[in-house]
DNA sequence: GCCAACGTTGGC
DNA sequence: GCCAACGTTGGC
């Protein structure tokens, strides 16, 4: 089982849509390493961090989600992959950007790294265990 | 709205 | 296959 951030622009998709709709697919990748990701690497029963870029209130992490079905084809065939999500659960204090820069535990997470741009990155199982703790704890 | 850091495109 | 120009992302 893997960990991931996915990010959204709330304004497009926010964490409080996934919620009131409870599944959704994640479709409109257009970045190559990412379509992989969702291709090769991510898999049912996966758990997503979802992450607000982009806001004028919280960037951060602000809820929780998991992987429902296999990666298939975007419709129309398309070269595109996507994924189906469903909501878990709402973060009780988000995590915001500036705060999990400050948490050493957190050294090394992709999505901090300087020049990450892909909408969709790894998080180890250490890494997610701290997020866990941090959101819901 | 700015701009750094990427990714993509297309002429050659 | 190189690389300049252009488009996009996303923090600030």
């Amino acid at each position: 089982m893997n960990y991931w951030i996915f990010k959204t622009e709330p304004e497009t998709f926010s964490i409080d849509d996934l919620a009131r709709l409870k599944t959704t697919t994640w479709d409109g990748v257009r970045n190559y390493q990412v379509r992989n990701m969702i291709r090769d690497d991510i898999q049912v029963g996966d758990t997503v961090f979802i992450y607000h870029s982009n806001a004028k209130a919280e960037t951060g992490i602000v809820g929780v989600a998991k992987v429902k079905t296999a990666a298939r084809p975007e419709e129309p065939a398309s070269t595109w992959c996507v994924v189906d999500i469903s909501f878990v659960a709402q973060a009780k204090t988000p995590l915001f950007l500036e705060e999990m820069r400050s948490i050493k535990k957190l050294a090394g997470l992709k999505i901090l790294e300087k020049g990450t741009r892909l909408s969709i990155t790894p998080v180890s199982a250490k890494h997610a265990a701290v997020i866990n703790i941090a959101i819901l704890g």
